[in-house]
DNA sequence: GAGTTAGCGAGAGCACTGCTCTCTAGAGGC
DNA sequence: GCCTCTAGAGAGCAGTGCTCTCGCTAACTC
């Protein structure tokens, strides 16, 4: 019945302040706290630790078992404690994998950051490639997670939207932060002839480009979109192995050629100067 | 551990005669006996009619509760038996997985053939966009199924490659066609500027035009591949809701502008004059 | 038609899951 | 040094996949 529900649940492109689950809550009074100066107490401090901890085992079932396998009890026994008590740190399976979620997303928006951020400022398509590669790179290594923030949705599991939609926006408000300056920068133009946009979708779009103060055209903004869920089709193609193993024997040389036509889609000059 | 394996297992674009496991192989005998004109025989029938009944019911678990959820107690329940009862029909959990994964391998690529079908012969975009449409609606109504086809393995689950590779491919192999045709007709040509193969990823290209007597050059066959995996891609983010309820309140209007943007990556004119 | 066989369903049982509850020991806070 | 309060243990409930045995009976064989 809730299965389709998706990982990012209020406006995408949206995103609001980070209200906190009950546990969080805790962790996040510590900080406040702490940020008074105050030290954390030895059961604060045992308190995080045991948190971090169980996240990492976590991390580590998610892995090998995948998320519909991961199991507390297993996490316990890993921790070397009874079931119940992991139950004094996290609510519930769910709220496990919600910081699992989080965790995967911030993971993947930092290793995007730092690879677009170490591409020159004005080498748009560098950039770009820079994100795709970073995104494929992370999906490959942590196969697990990926399906975990971009496959199917776990069967009754909902995510909080309040706190997995800043992280969960991470990969594409920095696809829109390329385009955007590569528009500024007189770098953008889409290639082929656009098609005309309907007025609903129209609307959408202006809303999105107001959200965020784009000088790009709308229709550049949609074939952003189109771009964005491509780069991650074919990243879900090759993770989730839908090529079978013999088809493409250097699968990173099929992306790059992807990464430069999407360029094109996207309206971005092929390479630098 | 074994996560990351893939539902079409040896070679996606290839496929070759189904071995079928042993349940479905009592059902094969059945077939060839009957092909020899000798009725079934009651317990026959009644088993065919059984295993028939469970798949029934596992789709609508599936729909309902999500393929790393289903149980083959409650299918059991619903069938009014005891569990044990239907290891008789269903070796096990997994083998109703693969039962139904071909049930709904075969769903789709039906009704993308039928909508490809209906579209007139020399009217390559219309039929290019009947299949990406025949995707999506078909996605849309059956989210369960199109996760457990192109979401995240199930954890545990290895789908046989010989009893799921041929209709796994089956939208691909009509995506294939559709372009062919096109290039046969001259009607075929890339819209941008291709960027030059690396070797290894042309033998794989050149290895797909063998195996299928494609005439169209393998920078189209590459760009056919990536607009395969962008239409899932697409599909995907709708059915996942990676854009958010309130990005995009006419879903159907943005794929229509990403199948428009799609047709010109693949090289298809716009539309039939 | 009698005898045999094979398939079928029931039921108990094992090991596992998420989660709740109560109880106790002892570390932390005063 | 005393008291509180938290962490962990352990039992228990309801569910899961799957295996095994047992008895019934429909179907096949002679």
């Amino acid at each position: 019945m809730e299965l389709p529900e998706g990982k990012v649940k209020s406006g995408a492109l949206f995103w609001c302040c980070c209200s906190l689950s009950w546990h969080a809550e805790a962790v996040d009074d510590i900080d406040s706290t702490a940020g008074k100066s105050r030290p954390l107490t030895p059961r604060q401090r045992a308190r995080v630790q045991t948190v971090a901890d169980i996240v990492r085992l976590g991390r580590q079932h998610l892995a090998t078992d995948g998320a519909a396998a991961l199991s507390l009890r297993a996490v316990a026994r890993d921790l070397g404690v009874v079931s119940s008590a992991v139950y004094r740190y996290v609510e519930s399976r769910d709220e496990l994998l919600t910081l699992l979620l989080i965790d995967a997303f911030d993971e993947l928006g930092d290793e995007v950051d730092a690879a677009v951020g170490e591409a020159p400022e004005g080498d748009h398509f560098g950039r770009f490639a820079a994100l795709g590669r970073a995104v494929r790179t992370w999906a490959l290594r942590e196969p697990a997670c990926y399906s975990l923030l971009f496959g199917s949705p776990v069967p009754g599991y909902n995510a909080p939207a309040d706190r997995t939609t800043a992280p969960g926006t991470r990969v594409i408000v920095s696809l829109i932060g390329i385009l955007e300056s590569a528009s500024r920068a007189g770098c953008l133009a889409a290639a082929g002839p656009s098609p005309q946009l309907p007025p609903t979708l129209a609307g959408n779009l202006a809303a999105i480009r107001k959200q965020f103060g784009l000088a790009m055209p709308e229709e550049l903004v949609a074939r952003g979109v189109l771009v964005w869920s491509s780069l991650f089709g074919a990243v879900s193609f090759e993770v989730f192995n839908q090529y079978g193993p013999d088809t493409f024997t250097a699968p990173a040389e099929l992306f790059e050629h992807h990464l430069s036509v999407l360029a094109g889609v996207a309206g971005l000059p092929p390479a630098v100067g």
